[in-house]
DNA sequence: AATTGTATATTTGTATACATTTATTTCGCT
DNA sequence: AGCGAAATAAATGTATACAAATATACAATT
């Protein structure tokens, strides 16, 4: 009945069932517009119907899942002005945080820093996209940390939730922006270095806008190729 | 069973307990950190458990409930660093949704933003301060909805329930902040009738974070009073 | 008095039953 | 065949019962 995360922490099967879903989601097993059954995923996860409403209510807060005018609930489906706008946020907040993190940084904390930058650029060197994109999120991720903005933070995950789900549906990022990215994250980190915070904010707000193409992109494609309603 | 909005929306029985909670909580009926019992909420309300936990729950995403490590709830309480969160948070998205607003606004939107205006700027002229607040948030209501930014609007209406519950706590706003944030709106306004959606934009950023500090007044005044722990 | 252990009570978590709403099918009618 | 109403099925909404975890009260022991 309860499972227990790597940090300890304690986890009821809404919990299980809520990160499962969004697993789901997120991975493409749940295709976008796909309708979701209260009962049918209650039934595959062996559970009852109770934790199973409790996480797609949590979902659905979180849009991953949208519920019908007739109270029917499905897979959110996905939208070039949705991403525009995520996008648009998030380079604000990614901002902040990174300006906030900097002013915080401790001499140690720059050298960590640095030491996830040189793990994203060696990977851009060697072609290995998959580790620039992981060693991308953990820069952003040491730098969320740092700045201990939880309300930000917050947010920033969620949308990362939702970009996370976009990225999938495209192709994989191509070399020359996997090595661009990489180039970014050495800026930001040279800024970091000279404790400049706001020149970060702006170098990261650039990152993101500049990310935002790929990711236009991409989806660009995947409606094409379904030549779904945006919604 | 069923309710209905103003809007012709349906609520349900969990819609119902979800704003009539929210509401206690901004409204102060439910203060900070109060212990919050599903049972006692369930028989007070003369619903099951099962809407309530659904509210409670929704709620908690939200974080103006907050769970105990031992899975109790109780009221979130009150931080000076959360309201410092918010607020950062909250300049850089009404900036960024006051801009798009401008871009996209027609003519007679710029004319029924000055009719905003006026109300405001009478108000505080007469010294009605809650008037003052009341078309204050109509104004940026109105931007909200020119934007179209439906992600950062649905961000912004959630820090904007925390800060109506830190509205709450404090003293009325004085006289001088009131006039203040008058002439905000109106040299926000002049730069929207001029299309010079950066210049709003920035304009806006200010006026927020010439709100903070009344803000952060207040809860310290609150604090102080209770000398309750941030959190 | 402090502490530990046990029994009891309280609270939350999950399962299930039932109610209500919505969708689909069937059947009668033209 | 096409349309519409009634019947049926299927989904979500709510209530309730029970399980599991936690807190409380109190006695026993030191």
């Amino acid at each position: 009945m309860w499972t227990f995360q790597s940090g300890g922490k304690r986890l009821s099967t809404k919990d299980l069932v809520y990160l499962e879903l969004k697993n789901r989601i997120i991975e493409g097993f749940l295709k976008p517009n796909q309708s979701v059954n209260e009962d049918q995923l209650a039934a595959e996860l062996e559970v009852s119907r109770t934790p199973v409403r409790e996480a797609v209510q949590r979902l659905e807060t979180e849009e991953l899942i949208i519920r019908l005018p007739n109270g029917r609930l499905k897979v959110a489906p996905i939208s070039a002005r949705e991403v525009n706008e995520i996008f648009a946020v998030r380079g604000l907040l990614e901002g902040l945080v990174a300006k906030e993190a900097i002013q915080k940084a401790g001499d140690e904390d720059i050298r960590e820093l640095g030491e996830i930058t040189v793990k994203i650029v060696e990977a851009a060197e060697q072609d290995r996209r998959s580790d620039v994109v992981r060693y991308g999120s953990e820069f952003h991720a040491f730098l969320y940390r740092l700045s201990g903005n939880k309300t930000a933070v917050k947010i920033l995950n969620q949308l990362n939730d939702h970009i996370a789900r976009y990225r999938r549906l495209g192709p994989t990022r191509n070399l020359e922006r996997s090595r661009q990215a990489a180039r970014e994250h050495q800026e930001m980190f040279e800024a970091a270095r000279n404790r400049d915070a706001t020149l970060v904010e702006e170098l990261m707000r650039r990152h993101i806008s500049n990310s935002l193409a790929a990711a236009i992109e991409s989806i660009g494609h995947y409606l094409a190729e379904n030549n779904a309603q945006e919604d």
